[in-house]
DNA sequence: TCCCTTGTTGTACGATCGTTCAACAACGGA
DNA sequence: TCCGTTGTTGAACGATCGTACAACAAGGGA
């Protein structure tokens, strides 16, 4: 056996680095950057930082990525269609009427993997790009609409159901359900210690209860 | 006239800068990082954009601060007491009875200077830091008490006067009207096209009527 | 009028940023 | 077994960051 040959068998038994295909490895680096931003949040966003958490090299981002803000662009795609498919998956699980649908989706709200002080770090980073940063823009207007469609299509049923629908403004019942999701959800993860999310989703239900009780009043017009 | 008096009326005319008292210029370099904030938003807080917004040198901010967190702080602390002060001046002009009081306070959080959307972009920043900077923590604690108790104040005193006491908890009616305040705010300063100012009080006024309304249920408990 | 205090300037330094690129090496196919 | 493709490495570059500091100068008091 050649010298030569030795050597390699020698190395070969911990290769330097293992080749992935290329899909697979931009997934890695797009699970390696929203890990550092929940992490670190905004400082966590360095391209060091980001192979460091991935376990490569410096370079091999903009092998992969354009540049930066592509790897951010697709990690925020990424995050977002996964919360979407966690809501969506939660309903579709849900029994078929309205209402338990609705009840399914706030608990799945306020439970995790979306009622996390983690997953608000990400939210607020990306929050701050969106006003600079078309791709960002662009990104949002493409995976926005799916969630927008899941609560409006939910609350059309409702009113349906409950004939309700005559006085009933299902934009703005959308807009106030939406604010009221947020605006709890937001508040838990900046202060986790103010309520519980069982009373988060008491007061979902309740702001349910009352939309339908008011339909014969002209109270939302 | 000698020459050295000729050269110093020459420049004496113009002077290379005005020196101001410490308490002025603190201000000024305060006043200068929010605008720096609404303008870029995490990218406008570097010492050289926010001396230039200022008009003074890169070397002046450490002489009137420590370091740089420091004026961010203090930046947060001058900015949050600002807003705060516009909601109670804006209660304090109201009549006297609970609903007016907040009536009065819902149109001053869906108007300017709170409804804007740089305003979002200053806040984003700060939110940014709060998990990881103690000093950011603590001028939260010092400011956000004044604003809560507003809210609460004014919840208390519109459920004594409705005689709605019984079966109402003042504590998660005051998360649940936070939070459809925070939201609406939040959604419109993201995307201002969805709906008006308006609305988002006739919802919080809705929001209030349904309070009052399940004083003989058990609603929220 | 001169001096002293101190607010102000601007250069310099080391650290870190995103990106480039030549060289290396893993690994499938011939 | 060797070769070619290409995923991967890591040093290097210029830009920008926060901070330090020596020198300057404005403006009031003696």
């Amino acid at each position: 056996m050649p010298l030569k040959a030795l050597a390699k068998t020698a190395v070969t038994s911990k290769p330097r680095f293992v080749r992935q295909l290329p899909e697979q490895r931009r997934q890695a680096l797009v699970s390696a950057t929203i890990e550092c931003l929940k992490r670190y949040g905004h400082e966590g966003l360095s391209i060091r930082t980001i192979s460091a958490q991935a376990g490569v090299s410096v370079g091999l981002i903009n092998h992969h990525f354009p540049n930066k803000d592509e790897l951010i662009a697709a990690a925020y795609r990424h995050f977002n269609s996964e919360l979407v498919a966690v809501f969506t998956n939660a309903v579709a699980r849900a029994p078929a009427n309205p209402r338990a649908r609705l009840h399914a989706f706030f608990q799945a709200q306020f439970s995790l993997p979306n009622l996390d002080q983690d997953v608000l770090t990400v939210w607020v980073v990306f929050w701050g790009m969106y006003r600079h940063s078309r791709l960002i823009q662009r990104v949002h207007r493409e995976t926005y609409q799916g969630y927008v469609q899941l609560v409006r299509g939910m609350l059309a049923d409702l009113i349906r159901q409950e004939r309700a629908h005559a006085r009933i403004d299902l934009r703005l019942a959308a807009i106030g359900l939406n604010a009221l999701l947020d605006g709890l959800w937001l508040e838990y993860c900046l202060e986790p210690g103010n309520f519980k999310p069982a009373e988060a989703v008491a007061l979902c239900e309740n702001w349910l209860d009352n939309l339908c009780r008011r339909n014969d009043r002209a109270a939302l017009e």
